[in-house]
DNA sequence: TCAACAGGATAGAGCAATCCCCTCCTAAGG
DNA sequence: CCTTAGGAGGGGATTGCTCTATCCTGTTGA
């Protein structure tokens, strides 16, 4: 019965068995692997050796109660079903991974209460920062960050009013941008598809600054399609579909992201429907898919990397240096990529609407 | 000076101090939030009210250090650049949604000392569960995931030896019932492309297995192409614009992946290529992104999600029962879908390798 | 010889959960 | 109507593991 050696004893590990093994005390254990303190190189030496022979793991509970303080940064995005956040992540972590500091995810899927729970669940582990999506946030969820007593950066948006810090960009103006590259192309009939927005705020924003900006220009959105669910090359064929057969006249086409616009592309090329000429087409994002169908569409890049990298280095910042709150705010610029469906130079020649410099 | 309340108090709030503003103890303020033990209604309510309040929350650092468990849940994927591990996030997920346990990811980058680095990082935190990608880890990996004394699901594979459970399909089979397919549509001068495979053990055993399949119907790989980076569609592109130029008589195109797939099936249909009559091609994964292409690429789909659901369920149980492991094996099976690309019916009529039937 | 200092030891804090106990209320039986 | 047993509700003391602050020792150099 007792022949073979029980393979996992199940005692935990504690600073005191590494301090036995290594005949020093658990202090010096403790600014070894902390890495603080005068520490012989002798003594760091044995300690490491006992802590890899004993397999040792520190325990960040404990470390993290008695230290009151935990090298986490809470990151809370909507969702990873578009490639979008992915790339925010990627930029958090390139950031992050040389500082001691080490992201935690969690989703909200575009709904408010949700988010306040998964909020109220990383405060729970104290993080030492906190990087948020968007500035529209319950009232409660406004509370926790505020009361956290931590940096924060809300970011993709500069559109309203910030907790502490911000990084991103205002879709309203990206929107009214692409409104006005549209109209001085000469592209008159507009058509919008994008999702129905109860709670993609960025969306709204642009569909905003977009239909603004194309008033401010005479023009109005002759029609628009809108879906629910998840976005795919199907969705945007199946709406430019539908969309085309109300209104076949359209001459632009504005998808609310890269996907449905690449969609909608296909759909048009399929039908033999000349692009750019016949009809414009541009989506929102700059996702690399973009590269490699038969014409690029047009887009605008909105430095989904770039965004990551710049709220996770405020953070650093402020852990780095003990603060609370920096009340940063970083402006990115997003740039039109016409690609190949924006023609730039307006061929239109039934006069009506003919730009000046004809 | 002193006119305005100080809007940040920063004392950390604790049990303590929702024990004093509710008039009952410590205890019972911890009875009442973590839904334990007795308390009556109106306690209960009176402590709520004041822990709202306060806007207290729950530390669970010290929480966890008392009561000597965790409920978290470690996952490591190896990105979450391409479509494939998002959707396993999200099977698990929905699974740990209606449990205590909470989801924490890391990324391992397909590199194995980056692995054991996320791994020490997480076990620092003593997780209820762990889930992990692949069976290949390294040395001192495999010896953590051991001592840990947590339930272990390895996800994705099935070829090889797990450490406690696993949840995945066998690539190797994958590869080799895809060839079987191919080779029965009657193709015979077949080209691969995928990643270089340094550490993609995965895609690796896809393409052992499908080699392997096709010798024992006695057809060799004609050739091949590979690529590292990103899969976007550009790169299938390229990569069969180059396959193409030095085998112009390959008659299908194997892809390591469904996004390369897309890509390559754009460059044969823009090239006026016959498909599936001169030319099949597959790819691998069953993304979502197929659907809505001009046509439909052959595909395996791997149930992602369902891998990250069942992954979940069992760590799940083994904390609910308080086991530490499970060594369950959960074998899925990936079905052809054979979409617009892979004729099912050979119309081969050369003579050589005709089918038995005709 | 003494001061200064590097290296190492000791004690206690940090917050919540657990174990064990007490109190008070209820209900049943005498 | 009183007594008492049982149980539910609530409290006190202790524990978990590490880090911080403080203190002590031995050594070195002037």
């Amino acid at each position: 019965m007792t022949l073979s050696d029980p393979p996992r004893p199940r005692k935990p590990l504690t600073l005191r068995d590494v301090s036995e093994a290594s005949g020093v005390s658990e202090m010096t254990v403790s600014r070894v692997l902390r890495a603080s303190g005068d520490v012989t190189a002798k003594t760091r030496e044995k300690v490491l050796e006992a802590a890899k022979r004993l397999g040792y793991v520190p325990n960040r509970i404990a470390g993290g109660l008695a230290s009151q303080r935990v090298n986490l940064v809470g990151v809370i995005i909507p969702s990873l079903s578009n490639m979008v956040f992915p790339e925010v992540l990627s930029g958090i972590n390139e950031v992050l991974e040389n500082t001691p500091l080490q992201p935690v995810f969690g989703l909200s899927r575009y709904d408010p209460p949700h988010e306040e729970k998964v909020l109220f669940e990383m405060l729970s582990w104290r993080p030492s920062g906190l990087i948020v999506t968007g500035l529209e946030h319950s009232e409660a969820t406004r509370a926790m960050l505020r009361a956290a007593g931590i940096p924060v950066v809300e970011i993709m948006d500069l559109d309203g009013e910030p907790l502490d810090s911000v990084v991103g960009i205002s879709h309203r103006r990206a929107g009214a941008e692409m409104a006005r590259a549209i109209a001085a192309a000469g592209y008159r009939r507009i058509g919008f598809l994008g999702t129905k927005m109860p709670m993609d705020h960025r969306a709204r924003k642009r569909f905003e600054g977009f239909t603004g900006a194309l008033a401010r220009a005479g023009i109005e959105v002759a029609d628009h399609e809108f879906y629910s669910g998840g976005s795919g090359l199907a969705t945007g064929r199946e709406m430019t579909r539908a969309l085309l057969g109300r209104n076949p006249d359209l001459d632009f086409l504005y998808y609310s992201n890269d996907m449905i616009a690449a969609g909608g592309l296909l759909y048009c090329l399929e039908n033999g429907i000349d692009i750019p000429g016949r009809m414009g087409l541009a989506g929102f994002n700059g996702i690399e898919l973009l590269d490699g169908l038969p014409l690029k569409p047009a887009t605008m890049d909105i430095q989904r990397r770039e965004i990551g990298r710049r709220a996770a280095r405020i953070i650093a910042d402020c852990v780095a240096r003990g603060l609370s709150g920096a009340g940063e705010r970083v402006a990115l610029t997003p740039r039109i990529d016409p690609g190949d469906t924006l023609r730039m130079a307006p061929p239109r020649t039934d006069g009506q609407d003919r730009p000046d410099h004809v």
